[in-house]
DNA sequence: TCGCAAACGGTTTTT
DNA sequence: CCGTTTGCGA
């Protein structure tokens, strides 16, 4: 049943044989009919937690050993790095030979491979580099700067978002209709930058996507090329895929008649469009329904089977989503039991909130045991990291937070990065602007100024300009020029490792942070740029070590069609060698120098989103950051109208719903337990805010919640009894027995005064629109910050503040 | 050219 | 409230 011929040139030759039945074992009904799906086009809705990533690996090599396909035919397209790795580190445990002649990698990794093959075709040059969003801003400033553009009418960080949003949809600056003067002027200048870009030889993130899409688009023998190799074509997430994305897998997959592909490949979507929470950036879940009609497909399977959480949880999870109309349609399941109920808390003010979950944590990894990185905290936005952080802090538990800067974009980084860009690439204007007085070497303003201004008289780079500028400013300028060439020489030849210490050394960046009072950790980075570089090099197969790849069938084929290219109507010299490091040249089979190489790394991948791992920690991030992530114990905070559902989303519908998947999102990543908590105040922008709780708590089954706090809607009408752990109830800690600490328990007790003006005052009763009437306890701040404390016998106690809440007084 | 104070902005984010 | 950026004065 294997075919042999598959370890044709595979250097795993002597790996012990794999009995292909033992793939396909423990596969449920529902997973077993994706990964054996016949040939032809798939929508596979794939709910949280029920083996997506399972189902397409496992998919791929049943593919590969039913010799249907050989690993060269097949393309799998995921949108993060880590995804892909994965997948690449999943098959190859799975299979005995190498996974190399397959394309798997995120969309801007292909495209970049893709536009590496074809620069020529793409009219790029063979060196082309990537800018990052950092890069992108600056190159805009730049751009407006020399143009006058008003800066304060045309923020260069909207000029940003509308270029990038222009090139999710497809469209250059002749497709965009600018009916107004602004827009106008947009496009003016979404066009200019576009020429910036080609005469320096850079493209940002959406040119990769843009760019490869034309280049099969507009090239009928390469797309057919492409179409007639990939056989098989995977793509992870399909809901978070944008417009461009999908014209690109559809140039891919076939060629569109009269509104239909037509196809001899098959693709197959995984996705789940309860979990697209990515709209805000262009994301489509739309193409789920066109993939259906367009793609006309014939199968699809719902993976409903959750092998994650308990049931309390998923039934919250099920219950929330149900709310939303916009759906496919699907509702997780498990056979695990019930499990605990999902906690809910109410504090009275964030510091509370923080100090109940540090509390509950400790609790949690003394009393039951749970592994640290096993307790997650999740929020809505990261201001909501502070306080948490500082209680974490104070009680001496190790956390991690998600997210903030990543290495490839730290200054330091960036600014060394720069220096090896000038060797690969003079012209790269924005590079030289980074780095041409950092460190200082007395080139100010004004003589960057004049550079500029030649440099565009002449239309040349910067970098050649230096000549033209006379004076002491010239001499300076020339003198940087020199002495990048001088690097340059002198690390031809050099190793990567070697090239980059130069680098440090000649360029002074080692020198200047070595005078700086904070610079120990900047050096400190530097030096681990040494590191990753050296360990990209070993990883990627460069130097003594590089591994030639295994020639299968398919890239035999390839290599056939390659050189016969009028039987086969392909254009000469259009040729399919397999692209090891993802920079080959088609043509002439040229693969980027390692530095090249080790630049296009880091422009794609930035690095680990968090911070320092080792020790076991609690694990904060947003919801957005913990998708695809899960954890025995969760919490999510800040439950309140306004947050979560944030109150920018709240307005229309379609944000609301993409608000209610993001908590979806949420419920799902817990395996045991569930704390849901929110605030009756916080402080936010420096101002305390009182937020009424979630709608979403509302839409959670009150079966499956236990309050910790003594208020339940349409329940108890107790209030509780702060400083004390009598009334929360038994069994708040189901495993231990023993009762969550007091600390959460006091609320603060603001100084009791009349607020004039309102009428408000304590020891009245109110009416409230929603919670009914209740007594005021006490009233404090004024104007627009008053705010009263008050019980509401159905509702508990909460704090309201008086210029937003409705309040009628009861006689 | 540098340092400091005022001003500004503050959902979510991968590549 | 708080981190980042800008602008001005020395």
């Amino acid at each position: 049943m294997f075919p042999l011929d598959l370890l044709d040139g595979a250097e795993e030759s002597s790996a012990p044989a794999h009995r292909p039945s033992s793939l396909l074992d423990n596969l449920n009904d529902e997973q077993l009919a994706a990964v054996t799906l016949p040939a032809g086009h798939a929508l596979i809705l794939a709910g949280a937690g029920s083996g997506k990533t399972r189902v397409l690996t496992t998919r791929i090599a049943w593919l590969l050993q039913s010799g249907q396909v050989t690993p060269g035919g097949i393309l799998a397209v995921t949108f993060t790095n880590k995804a892909a790795k994965e997948m690449v580190a999943r098959l190859s445990a799975m299979l005995p030979y190498n996974v190399r002649g397959m394309w798997i990698g995120t969309f801007h990794g292909l495209c970049n491979r893709l536009l590496r093959a074809h620069h020529v075709a793409a009219g790029l040059p063979a060196t082309f580099q990537i800018l990052d969003t950092q890069d992108q801003l600056s190159a805009i400033k730049r751009l407006c700067k020399q143009y006058q553009v008003d800066e304060e009418r045309f923020p260069p960080k909207q000029l940003g978002w509308f270029i990038a949003g222009c090139k999710e949809e497809g469209m250059r600056p002749k497709d965009v209709v600018a009916s107004d003067p602004d827009t106008k002027k947009k496009v003016e200048l979404y066009q200019l930058y576009e020429d910036q870009c080609q005469r320096e030889g850079v493209v940002d993130f959406g040119e990769l996507m843009l760019r490869s899409f034309e280049l099969l688009r507009d090239d009928a023998a390469l797309r057919q090329h492409y179409q007639r190799r990939f056989r098989f074509i995977l793509v992870d997430e399909f809901q978070d895929t944008n417009k461009l994305q999908y014209a690109w897998l559809k140039q891919l997959a076939g060629e569109m008649v009269g509104g239909r592909l037509q196809s001899s490949s098959s693709v197959l979507a995984v996705g789940d469009d309860d979990q697209s929470i990515y709209a805000f950036r262009g994301a489509r879940v739309g193409n789920m329904t066109d993939f259906v009609r367009e793609f006309d497909v014939q199968h699809q399977i719902k993976l409903e089977q959750n092998y994650r959480s308990f049931s309390n949880i998923l039934d919250c999870a099920n219950a929330l989503i149900s709310h939303n109309s916009q759906r496919l349609g699907k509702n997780l399941r498990t056979n695990q039991g019930a499990g605990e109920p999902v906690r809910v808390y109410e504090a009275p003010t964030d510091l509370d909130e923080a100090s109940w979950m540090v509390e509950e944590i400790r609790n949690l990894v003394r009393q039951d045991g749970v592994p640290r990185q096993e307790i997650a905290v999740l929020y809505r936005s990261n201001a909501q990291s502070r306080v948490i952080e500082s209680k974490l802090f104070n009680a001496g538990v190790p956390y991690r937070v998600y997210g903030g800067l990543r290495f490839f974009e730290r200054a330091e980084i960036k600014h060394a990065l720069a220096y090896l860009r000038l060797l690969e690439n003079p012209h790269d204007d924005t590079s030289f602007m980074r780095v041409v007085n950092f460190p200082a070497r007395g080139i100010g303003a004004r003589s960057v100024e004049t550079l500029q201004e030649t440099a565009r008289a002449a239309g040349c780079s910067l970098s050649d300009a230096v000549t033209a500028v006379g004076g002491a400013a010239g001499t300076k300028l020339q003198g940087f020029v020199a002495k990048i060439d001088v690097l340059r020489e002198e690390t031809q030849g050099k190793s990567l490792r070697q090239t980059i210490e130069r680098m440090l050394e000649a360029s002074g960046l080692i020198d200047f942070y070595l005078n700086e009072k904070e610079g120990q950790d900047r050096i400190e980075n530097l030096k681990e740029l040494v590191n990753a570089a050296e360990s990209f090099v070993t990883q990627e197969g460069f130097g003594k070590d590089a591994i030639a790849l295994p020639i299968d069938e398919h890239s035999r084929a390839d290599a056939a069609l390659t050189q016969s290219p009028a039987s086969q109507g392909l254009n000469p010299g259009l040729p399919m060698l397999d692209v090891p490091l993802g920079g080959t040249d088609a043509e002439t089979g040229e693969t980027l120098s390692p530095l090249a190489a080790f630049l296009v790394h880091a422009a794609l991948e930035a690095g680990d989103n968090q911070a320092q791992a080792g020790q076991e920690a609690v694990q904060l991030m947003t919801v957005h950051a913990s998708k695809g992530l899960e954890f025995d114990v969760v919490f999510i905070g800040g439950l309140e109208e306004g947050l979560f559902p944030h109150e920018n989303a709240a307005s229309d519908k379609g944000g609301l719903e993409e608000e209610r998947r993001l908590m979806y999102v949420a419920i799902t990543r817990a395996r045991k337990r569930l704390y849901l908590s929110h605030s009756q105040s916080r402080m936010l922008h420096g101002q305390t805010r009182f937020n009424l709780p979630s709608r979403f708590l509302d839409e959670l089954p009150e079966a499956n919640l236990k309050w910790l706090t003594a208020k339940q809607p349409g329940f108890g009408t107790f209030t509780p009894k702060f400083g004390g752990g009598s009334a929360y109830g038994n069994g708040f800690r189901a495993a231990s027995g023993t009762r969550s600490s007091e600390v959460f328990a006091n609320p603060v007790v603001p100084p009791q005064k009349t607020v004039p003006g309102h009428g408000i005052t304590k020891g009245i009763t109110v009416f409230h629109a929603k919670f009914g009437e209740g007594k005021v306890l006490a009233v404090e701040g004024t104007g627009d910050d008053a705010r009263a404390q008050i019980n509401f016998p159905r509702h508990g106690t909460k704090w309201l503040a008086l210029a937003i809440a409705k309040l009628t007084i009861v006689e």
